[in-house]
DNA sequence: TATTGTTATACTCTATAACTATA
DNA sequence: TATAGTTATAGAGTATAACAATA
């Protein structure tokens, strides 16, 4: 394993890219990522999967406009991620009695077995991350990803 | 519009999901990306096959499997993103002359043309995030980012 | 008219597994 | 045996557009 031609993976220069934020933040949502799907492993739920889940569970009867506009998705992205939810068995669509128009979400007994065991693999790799870095950093962090958020979000 | 049945946009409860750094990392890259995507609107570049052009280019001759590395690519998902810029004639691939195993990977002009123009929308794009923060907040951004990749990577 | 959900469709990223060809 | 790339396949998130039902 010679650097002999072309180029090595150790010397491949970066050309400024990693000086952008928008790139830094990606890679790291991408190891962060991995690492979550390692923690719940078995269990089959992304990070968005789950999201939602919490927030059905902790809000029984929202409505899924509602939780698309809580986790920042379009109504399409909010129907096929919930849809994957319901063929599992984990959430239930119910016609509100007040607006017909409205599903009022619920969580089933399945999927409050399945987030009360992804909660607690979720903790563990939270600590993991979290350990990384001292209480002031972590509240530093969340205020500066939350200043983030406002500037792009327009 | 009333808060009258279920959940009304506003009234969704986060029930500690908005306390986890994963959801904060995810909910911020989704949001910068999109913005990203506005500020390159019309040149069909993504935040990924930016980085793989970006790279490429100051790299002439990197190998493909160097690009995965560098970018945390699988072998596989490099192969997509790169099947698609060679697909649009922003990148050619060229049998290594060393070791044949290899594909060196080069940008077109083309790609070049593309790359430029990306660049200076990327450039606002940026101005507008980094904007948000003081110099000092940038710096301990970027450091605590770089804290979770390797808390995260194992 | 506006809102909520739905369907159809499409693109991108991601990954696993099996395969080829080279080393 | 190990590595670089390839192909086939699949799941997941994302989004646009057109549509139905309801408000």
């Amino acid at each position: 394993m010679n650097a002999e031609a072309g180029k090595d993976n150790a010397d491949v220069g970066f050309g400024g890219l990693d000086a952008l934020l928008g790139y830094q933040l990606r890679r790291t949502q991408g190891v962060v990522h991995r690492d979550y799907l390692e923690a719940v492993d078995g269990l089959s739920l992304t990070q968005k999967q789950t999201g939602v889940l919490w927030l059905v569970d902790c809000n029984p009867g929202v409505a899924q406009g509602a939780i698309g506009a809580a986790l920042d998705m379009d109504r399409a992205t909010t129907m096929a991620v919930v849809d994957r939810l319901e063929e599992r068995g984990l959430v239930v669509r119910k016609k509100s009695a007040v607006d017909a128009r409205r599903r009022e979400l619920h969580v089933t007994p399945a999927g409050e077995k399945l987030l009360a065991r992804a909660k607690s693999r979720i903790a563990t790799h939270e600590t993991r991350l979290k350990d990384s870095l001292t209480s002031r950093e972590l509240t530093t962090l969340l205020a500066l990803l939350q200043k983030l958020q406002q500037a792009a979000d327009r």
